[in-house]
DNA sequence: GTGAAAGCGCTAACAG
DNA sequence: CTGTTAGCGCTTTCAC
């Protein structure tokens, strides 16, 4: 910087003033050009870490999360975070805390290294009490719900996947569509199951709670599965995730059924694996991981520089998105994509 | 630090020394433990960045990975290299580069941040020519081999997780054990093939190429196993992970076999999520990825700091670790862990 | 043994 | 409109 000060013969708070776009109506716009030039020029990089002991703004955001050491579709999220941060000139730094101790550690870590805001995140909606080490800095929560409603959090619509993945086993036409859920409370769980019976009732299908099964994993799972199959001759299942899709699976291939032919399933996909193998005989809805994480940026951003992001260019998506400036807690919709017929 | 360097009465230099540990003989040391007392006291973080500044070391790590987004497993590696990195007193930044684009431009930003050092990490073993511009400095590749051999690299040994399954295999009382491999060319495909036909060897059993097939995924893969079952009738199965165990699976349900008594299933878990689902009824080899993370961080600390770590812990581990400094590129072994009996 | 002083690269008052 | 100056918090010669 002093370098370039010294070519462009000017001081080095004139080179910091253009460099940093503050230059509008105090340095001659000739004179700001040639600075620009001879940085350009010489390839300068600022140095973040000299600014940020000036400034106490570091630029980087720190992504909390428990679980990224276990869920496939973390990725993603960080992913659509990470690139929201890079748009937007931060940096991620990604932590993920395996139990509740490490957590305030690693927390106290990047704190000192003087992160701008946090993202929480978890790897799927649920209420959540953020640690209380994150109440004073801006906080985004990550596919979590804030149990006192008062931290902006980016979530999917689980109705809405309930809703639109029924609708799509009508729509194939199923007649006695199963609903294989998770017998964890969760408020993905309630979600779809409601939307789930809105799409049975706006069809003029009963609702019937024998077709419902709620189950968690193993042997058990694919017992309870079993049973739902031979007591109810269901003809169409929606899952609550593919690993539960893979239990139907199971159960249709020991009876000689064909997914897409004698029974169709569609799963929320949340392992990617599964689908993949499955493809392309499973139909997935895919949740937003991407969206959740390039927006939860956004929004931290937003709230860090006290700005609207109108102006900023947003990710291509199918999902509909709401105005980055929305209401607290903003909530984003779920994108349903088809990867193939379901019969 | 001027708060401390005041209630001690001393200067701020030599707060620093002390708390640097660079004091001995040269503080005295009735004077050092005063400072380092207050210090606590008064509940002092370093701030880093300033210090940065000052030595240009940041203790900032960089975690390079094409593939964060898309395996599940990549979270267990990344665990063992921030468990790693927070033991020694580093932070780690993890970068998903999605596309050969980004990649650069990503190594950019962690640069200028001043990066003390990089992880370049696959997500399987494969022959690999790390980025140019990460020659410069200090590099490890994590479950991946440098093209040129020059690169320290952390990887699995694929020959012995071939040998250790198949001999499980044969242990159960298999007779005719058949290998599902991968068919695009890999490392890891090499070498647990050569561990497969060693393993038979040291058996006594022949070696026969029929019981070899080597697929991709989604149909095709589940028509060459399932023509495996009905031209060979294998009683064992050595999986190259553990989607395509899911294709014998799928295959035996068919034939109404079940796994575990009729046929033996060992995979290589690579995807965490299909172990989970078939437990108890897969045995699967696991990937030691966190050790990998682990050493990999280790071994990068090592380089950068100029020193061997043997005094440094290790993580709690059951596979054979070589020390620190072992010749490079350092080999780690693999973790053989019975998930439940095959037979 | 310990302190004073310089400076890492940058920003922000405040003069001019 | 532009330059001078004074630090951000820490480390590190170099005198004392």
């Amino acid at each position: 910087m002093k370098e370039i000060a010294n070519k462009a013969g000017v001081s080095v708070s004139t080179v910091s003033l253009v460099l940093n776009g503050r230059d509008e109506g105090r340095v001659k716009s000739e004179i700001a050009d040639n600075v620009r030039a001879i940085a350009t020029k010489l390839g300068y990089r600022s140095n973040p870490l000299a600014s940020s002991l000036r400034t106490g703004k570091t630029h980087i955001l720190g992504f909390i999360s428990e679980e990224v050491a276990t869920t496939p579709y973390a990725g993603g999220m960080i992913l659509g975070a990470q690139t929201a941060a890079s748009q937007f000139g931060y940096m991620l730094i990604t932590v993920s805390t395996d139990g509740e101790n490490s957590e305030s550690e690693e927390i106290a870590a990047l704190k000192r290294y003087g992160t701008d805001g946090f993202l929480y995140a978890k790897m799927s909606n649920r209420i959540t009490h953020a640690p209380s080490s994150l109440a004073k800095t801006p906080l985004v929560l990550v596919d979590a719900t804030d149990s006192l409603g008062k931290i902006p959090s980016v979530e999917p619509d689980e109705f809405q996947i309930g809703y639109d993945a029924t609708t799509r086993l009508v729509k194939a036409g199923c007649a006695r569509i199963a609903y294989v859920g998770c017998s964890e409370p969760m408020i993905a769980q309630d979600g779809r199951l409601e939307g789930y019976q809105a799409a049975l009732r706006d069809a003029c299908l009963d609702y019937d709670d024998r077709l419902v099964v709620n189950v968690l994993n193993n042997g058990p799972a694919l017992t309870a599965v079993s049973d739902l199959f031979d007591a109810e001759h269901p003809d169409g299942f929606f899952c609550f995730n593919d690993a539960r899709a893979w239990y139907v699976y199971e159960c249709a291939a020991r009876r000689g059924l064909t997914v897409g032919k004698d029974i169709s399933v569609i799963g929320v996909d949340n392992h990617r694996v599964f689908a993949e193998t499955l493809e392309p005989m499973l139909t997935t809805v895919e949740l937003p991981h991407f969206e959740m994480g390039y927006w939860a940026v956004a929004k931290l951003v937003s709230i860090i520089e006290g700005r609207s992001m109108d102006d900023v260019s947003r990710p291509a998506t199918t999902a509909p998105l709401p105005p980055i400036d929305a209401p607290i807690p903003a909530k984003i919709h779920c994108t349903l994509i088809e990867k193939a017929s379901v019969k």
